[in-house]
DNA sequence: TCAATAATGACAATATATTGACAAATATAT
DNA sequence: ATATATTTGTCAATATATTGTCATTATTGA
């Protein structure tokens, strides 16, 4: 039964195409990867007093460009604004960041790194530096790039 | 100061070297899309009354070959096997999946389809493989082929 | 074989995340 | 301009996941 459906998208396409198992495949190796980058950034910011769920906001807002809302982070991680609320309200009660004046939206704070936030930041990245190159040594930056459009490229369809 | 720390783990190479920011971009990208994954697959399935918790755990065990066990899940889905034991358990209980003896341990059962579990799957599978082809079909299969060789080596500096 | 190490199930406490709802602010289209 | 749709903050309920612990089972290495 299973493998007996043909449906409107199929376009002429074998429904055991290998780019179908092949994408099958890498959505669940995301999954696994996913666990294990959160695993790693937790063992390497064990000693700051970092979690997860920190600093993944601290990173987000550290790669942007702009300055960023809390539904703008939440979009960034591909997480509800109300989980990333909670832990900036936390985040802004230890010191660590600060919603300051959003020229852009009366209610929508932009958040930022206080200046404890940016100290956190400077040790995050002493341990984080060297993680990434250390893991990037013997990729080649061809294929580091070609992933990096592919994901992005997912991201746009599922926006 | 961000930027002047130069470790043991540099080996020449510069702290601003585009591997190092494309690979901390690609961290956050992945995070992003992951949680866009799990988006998908809700609402692809919301009709089938499974939760992302149930549908990784049928995926990963569809997609294994040999038997699975719950830290087997686990580690196939990057999660702790606590969560995976909760989310069997509760599977097992509605008649989804069935504990089978394991001729390779004692305690540790092999999860499996039930009958219903392997409707569900069917069902599963019917909107799941349109949606694979369809996301795939811009997609030049060498590059569906080396992010997932990528991703495949990550998993296995972080194992 | 046998001692040491690792993996597993079970339970509890806690952290994190989603979902739903509603009012206020903003953006959009006409 | 103005009506409509979307975004946002907030609160609450619930789901999901991690972490820690301990006894039991498997595995490994000497």
């Amino acid at each position: 039964m299973i493998g007996s459906f043909v449906g409107p998208f199929l376009r002429g396409q074998s429904l055991h195409s290998p780019k179908r198992v092949l994408f099958l495949d890498l959505v669940l190796t995301l999954f696994r990867l996913n666990g294990l980058l959160i695993a790693e950034g937790d063992a390497m910011t064990k000693d700051l007093g970092l979690t997860h769920a920190r600093w993944k906001v601290i990173g987000a807002i550290a790669l942007s460009n702009a300055g960023l809302t809390v539904p703008g982070i939440a979009r960034v991680l591909g997480q509800s604004r109300q989980a990333v609320q909670r832990i900036t309200d936390v985040m802004v009660a230890d010191g660590i960041l600060v919603y300051t004046d959003n020229p852009k939206h009366k209610r929508s704070a932009l958040v930022t790194l206080s200046e404890q936030g940016q100290d956190t930041y400077t040790l995050l990245r002493e341990v984080q530096d060297p993680w990434a190159i250390e893991n990037t040594e013997d990729i080649p930056i061809e294929e580091l790039e070609t992933t990096l459009r592919l994901i992005r490229r997912l991201i746009k369809k599922f926006n």
